[in-house]
RNA sequence: GGGGGUGUAGCUCAGUUGGUUAGAGCGCUGGCCUGUCACGCCAGAGGUCGCGGGUUCGAGUCCCGUCACUCCCGCCA
């Protein structure tokens, strides 16, 4: 027999009863009755009760045994009576009378149990990664992320494109977030960074004439967490095609990822196809470029009915700007006081003087902007919403881009609060269009608002037209474009400019001169000079997919080891110093902060 | 870098207007228990109340500072 194991602890069934079977894993959970104890053994697979009695040589040691000490057991499978029958377990028809128990590896006191799972400190669970991924929920996550990444890849596969390495040790690209740096021994004071993403190695991919390139790529930025953000790094599956538009990455990634949510939503329902709406139309609709579709609620501008009216404040504002516009979020069943005072007291803790409202009931609205603009004025904002007794509105006003993303905040508490979204749901959709140029406030000068790559919409043309001052910088659009789920950004792509001669003028319009762009990106710029393929691709980010469909909220809990927010491993002691005779190979020598 | 929250036993938490010896559940140790599956019962050990300072006759509780964790803002082409 195998030293270990004839069986795994999710395996026996009542077909099995009366074989010899030799079991190893974890103790569960030790019942112990006297004259009779129980030992739940866990493995990866599942869990099998084990008995021992009195009688059996196995007995005094099963007395030992404590929480998650690894065991070994020798028995024989019986059956069940009925009244003892467990449903709960695959396994629970059965139960194995131990003959023998082996002590592989005891355990001390656990500093967290693994059997139930309350909620642990993160410092804890971080520290003791090891025993938090035996707890049930957390392996279950951790499975699915495994069986999820292999979909993919199956998918992809599937959809003929290739799988290819780029990479870790690079070089320092000029643009994006922070780098993690790497010092080089042989070139003294040159660092290496690791990738923040492989974009330019996908391109080149395309330019070397490899067609169709995936990955599920490690991406490394040093920038601070958020819930939904690890700190340092993260997977993305990477993907890029040569000689496509815009719609054919669309349509080689929309089946892979509705396929995948299909699989892994556990029935809750998958948009089938994936609407396109463009980004000025997403910004004034849900007052974000990433809307939560699962929110019925939708934007609209009430600028006229408020002109020359008698709120005066949204009145004067209009008469003073003619950029500035006031909006309306309906809230269907908000209609009441209370409702209304909590999302004015919500808009005053986000730093805002307060969220003006009216509310409807008995056939009018109600509220101080509804005596103010009167009874006409407040039925024609009524009419334009369709909305009936029970229901509220909310107005923001002001210039748009300075308000759009408040008024996003304030539909999506609203759709929250009024139960308004359907969890069980997952709302697709791209976002198309993106502006290619964008005003930067602090600089004063036009930048660019995403991917300095990206093909400008109307390409060369377009681009002429801005530099001879016929066309506004900021009306070009790009082939840029990002793919939404319920609100969580997951990934943004483009069609990218192959071509030299309007990445200069590109540049030339974002104010960087040519010096510039051989400087900070040469290799990139050298490749599209010896024939690059039309090329475009995107990057889903796999963290959140599976986040989503773990229905998480926190990254923690799909990342097998994961850091904390301070972008320590606690577990391992990362980041950690190291010894001078390292330091003195890299050529580094510390200038550490003061310490107070 | 900034703002919010949390910090009391190995773990989860309670702890009243500031008042004698800081409690409970789980876990741990010992004892009892032959059908449990969150087994049950009895007993016990276990605490720098995050740390430092202050106010007070007296501080887990009030004040100041600080540290740790976390959420958010900045940041994330």
């Amino acid at each position: 027999m195998h030293p270990y194991r004839s069986h795994h602890c999710g395996q026996l069934r009542q077909s099995d009863v009366g074989a010899a079977v030799r079991l190893s894993g974890w103790v569960h959970r030790v019942r112990d009755h006297g004259g009779l104890l129980f030992i739940d053994l866990r493995d990866h697979y599942g869990l099998t009760q084990v008995v021992a009695d009195p009688d059996s040589p196995a007995f005094s040691t099963a007395e030992k045994v404590r929480s998650e000490w690894v065991i070994r057991i020798d028995g024989k499978v019986k059956a069940r009576t009925d009244e003892t029958i467990n449903e709960k377990l695959p396994t629970g028809h059965v139960e194995v009378f131990a003959s023998d128990i082996e002590v592989l590896s005891a355990s001390r006191e656990l500093p967290l149990p693994v059997f139930a799972e309350p909620e642990y400190p993160e410092d804890i669970r971080l520290r003791y990664r090891f025993l938090d991924l035996r707890r049930e929920t957390l392996h279950a996550n951790i499975m699915k992320r495994s069986a999820i990444i292999s979909s993919i890849r199956r998918r992809m596969v599937e959809d003929g494109f290739f799988e290819f390495q780029t990479p870790i040790l690079t070089a320092s690209s000029p643009e994006g977030a922070r780098d993690f740096l790497v010092p080089s021994r042989i070139h003294p004071g040159k660092f290496y960074a690791l990738p923040q993403a492989p974009q330019q190695f996908k391109q080149l991919t395309m330019v070397a004439g490899f067609d169709r390139y995936f990955q599920i790529a490690p991406c490394f930025r040093d920038e601070d967490a958020r819930a939904d953000r690890s700190p340092g790094e993260f997977y993305q599956l990477d993907v890029e095609m040569s000689f496509v538009t815009q719609d054919d990455v669309f349509n080689a990634v929309e089946p892979v990822l509705r396929g995948v949510f299909e699989e892994f939503a556990d029935g809750k329902k998958v948009t089938q196809n994936f609407p396109r709406i463009p980004y000025a139309e997403s910004m004034r609709k849900y007052g974000v470029d990433k809307p939560d579709l699962r929110n019925p609620i939708v934007m609209e501008s009430v600028t006229e009915h408020f002109r020359g009216s008698g709120f005066k404040i949204f009145a004067k504002m209009i008469e003073a700007d003619e950029k500035v516009e006031v909006w309306a979020i309906p809230a269907p069943g908000g209609g009441s006081r209370a409702f209304c005072d909590r999302m004015n007291s919500w808009a005053q803790g986000e730093g805002q003087p307060g969220l003006g409202y009216i509310f409807f009931r008995d056939g009018e609205g109600a509220g101080p902007i509804a005596k103010n603009i009167g009874p006409e004025r407040t039925e024609a904002v009524r009419t334009q919403l369709g909305l009936k007794d029970g229901d509220a509105v909310f107005f923001v006003a002001g210039v748009p881009a300075k308000f759009a993303s408040f008024a996003g905040a304030a539909r999506q508490k609203a759709g929250f609060d009024l139960k308004l979204i359907d969890e069980d749901r997952f709302e697709f959709c791209w976002i198309v269009d993106f502006p290619m140029f964008e005003w930067n406030e602090e600089e004063k000068k036009i930048d660019f608002s995403h991917n300095p790559f990206s093909m400008p919409q109307g390409g060369e043309e377009v681009l002429d037209a801005v530099i001879a001052g016929t066309t506004n910088a900021e009306d070009v659009l790009a082939y840029q474009y990002d793919i939404v789920c319920n609100g969580i950004e997951l990934s943004s792509g483009a069609i990218r400019n192959h071509l030299p001669a309007i990445m200069k003028k590109a540049f030339s319009i974002a104010g960087y001169d040519e010096a510039v762009l051989e400087e900070k990106f040469g290799g990139m710029m050298r490749a599209l000079e010896y024939g690059a393929p039309p090329h475009g691709g995107i990057a889903p980010g796999i963290d959140r997919i599976v986040m989503l469909l773990c229905g998480e909220e926190n990254l923690r809990e799909v990342v097998m080891f994961p850091m904390n927010q301070q972008a320590e491993d606690l577990m391992m002691g990362a980041p950690s110093s190291v010894s001078p005779r390292q330091l003195r190979e890299l050529h580094i020598r510390l200038n550490l902060p003061d310490e107070k």
